[in-house]
DNA sequence: TTAACTCACGAAAACGGTTTCGTGTTGACA
DNA sequence: TGTCAACACGAAACCGTTTTCGTGAGTTAA
């Protein structure tokens, strides 16, 4: 690389102290009108920019954050990412983004990265390793270093932190009550294992509305998809049992139990409905489309990144962990239609 | 924040310089067993961790990668993203993303931002505007400033840098053969202005194919897609024209074109046979499942990170731009399927 | 004439590390 | 006893910037 033009340079060649440079860069009314003129000209002409490593290091601020998800190729985070970075901007911060791929391993390494002062403050979904572990240790140790972080999505409440959640058991109550009230039955519910909390909540939610419907749940239209194993036969397995709908805690799950469904030959939504969540392309695109509860991930985003500007700029405020909670939208489509 | 322990602290609470510290912690044989035994044993008492900026600082380089991406919530975007930060890590780098979100004034201060030294290097994919603005001084800036950068998929000739492309005359000429090995004879283009050049590329793939089968390209059934106006009504036009076959050069036109297919009563792949670009999850889930011309983005992303680190560590190395192409491959699926 | 004040600038410390180059103390050896 | 090397450590410079606190020259007023 070229050496730049600092500081220094601009002093020596100009035959004033480094001091006057600085003070005559940001117009200071201690410099003459004469030696601003010439230094801001001279500046300019050789395109002096300041360096951000000596100023981080000088503010001891670096207007970065952190963000860490479980992954990216995924329409959720991705949409929750652009929240971020949209809400980060505009108060003047830049994002530097990592991802523990669901490792437990490599989400202790990426935070110990983020955690030496490369960034001001650091947002986090935890990885699903982490989850089933349940060894949130590393978490505990930048609370206690009171390093300004907020955890969305996929939280853990033992942590004192700021969070960002979606109403998960509000969203799974929604989403079967809808089923429900189209008449359906015997709903199967494909979920994640119990570990990953957000699919926990969901369930909850699940059983919530087939309670109030005075419905018994049924073990066996329910499935805690390992996502080791192929996906095909475990959503398959509730479709052994009568079904007539489907509520799907992501929306590969939901696509996948479509195209099941219509393999065996039923008709969705005649035979079955199917509701999804993430209201992702997938959703929007398939054939019949599908009903899922939207999550507003830029929403996300934007609030965790807001809440996370807040601590890092108010640091005298109380330490009292605040949660949002983000409100979930029935996104109608083909795949509930009322017939 | 809490205020961290530096070499500093260290320094005074055990009583020796700032320099033995310094050596000890990195097991220097001029310190002896027993000061270092002490200052490592007090280091990791209080968690000592070496600030990153100061580093930074004194060593010149920051480790860190600058992504600037048109959009985020895009699947082949995305992978591309975490094939980068996958080479990035391999190599002990951390990328910052940012999106221009297509906008020519926000990739140019975004890239002021990341020129400044926060960043020992810069990938980037040119947003929609800055290609039709056809306006690349910033990048020329970059370019006289030697600072690393490399350009992928969206990339311009004229900017004498590394670059990563996938091939896309190739591709399109790939994706048309196969349309016309399959018998089909009136295959529509659904494409991106001709400002954004690989949409332009892929159309002379797509012409290429067609001379080659002496066919005439039929301007009435080529449509540039208006990112500013509603998809559907552009779409639907080349469907008043007797068409056997569409070529989309992204998997949201082909999804749009299958769905409007199917509206007016064609079945595809029967009537219609559809290809599309990007070998995303709506092309898999879709029903019918989209053929399509599989990006490869991981690759790309990994190709560009490795480049652009070559490039950052071999300062000493020729200048010659490298231009990297990836072939990108065919995925059969349902909605070209040979009856 | 001299005290006080303004103006325009410079010296130096600070941010948190690394690294080069001393230097005082040992011990060995002639 | 004098010399020299090895050892263990410290002083200081350096990375690029900001900021506080001088300070010398010139001006003003008593």
């Amino acid at each position: 690389m070229k050496q730049k033009i600092t500081i220094k340079t601009i002093a020596k060649e100009l035959g004033v102290s480094t001091s006057t440079v600085s003070k005559a860069l940001k117009d200071s009314h201690e410099i003459s009108k004469d030696t601003k003129e010439k230094i801001q000209a001279y500046a300019n002409l050789y395109n002096y920019k300041p360096n951000h490593l000596a100023l981080q290091l000088r503010n001891q601020k670096t207007k970065v954050i952190g963000v860490i998800l479980p992954k990216i190729v995924h329409h959720f985070f991705s949409t929750v990412i652009s929240g971020i970075e949209h809400g980060a901007n505009k108060k003047g911060y830049n994002i530097m983004v990592c991802f523990s791929n669901e490792s437990y391993k490599k989400e202790v390494e990426t935070l110990k990265v983020l955690s030496n002062g490369s960034v001001d403050g650091i947002i986090v979904s935890v990885a699903g390793e982490t989850l089933e572990n349940k060894d949130f240790n590393h978490f505990k140790g930048l609370v206690s270093e009171e390093i300004p972080f907020v955890l969305f999505d996929r939280v853990v409440d033992e942590i004192l932190c700021d969070k960002v959640v979606v109403d998960d058991v509000g969203a799974g109550y929604k989403a079967t009550k809808h089923l429900l009230e189209n008449g359906r039955k015997n709903i199967a519910l494909i979920t994640t294992p119990n570990h990953v909390n957000v699919g926990a909540l969901r369930r909850q939610g699940y059983e919530k509305a087939l309670i109030e419907h005075y419905i018994k749940t049924d073990r066996d239209i329910i499935v805690e998809i390992d996502e080791k194993k192929p996906l095909k036969p475990q959503i398959e397995k509730v479709f052994e049992k009568e079904i007539d709908g489907v509520f799907a805690v992501n929306e590969i799950y939901a696509a996948n139990a479509m195209r099941i469904a219509k393999e065996r030959g039923n008709t969705v939504p005649k035979d079955i409905s199917i509701i999804g969540f993430t209201d992702g392309l997938i959703s929007e695109y398939s054939s019949p489309s599908i009903t899922t509860i939207a999550q507003h991930g830029f929403t996300m985003g934007q609030q965790a990144v807001d809440l996370l500007i807040k601590r890092i700029e108010n640091d005298t405020a109380d330490f009292k962990p605040k949660k949002i909670v983000i409100s979930s939208d029935l996104k109608l489509r083909e795949s509930t239609k009322r017939l």
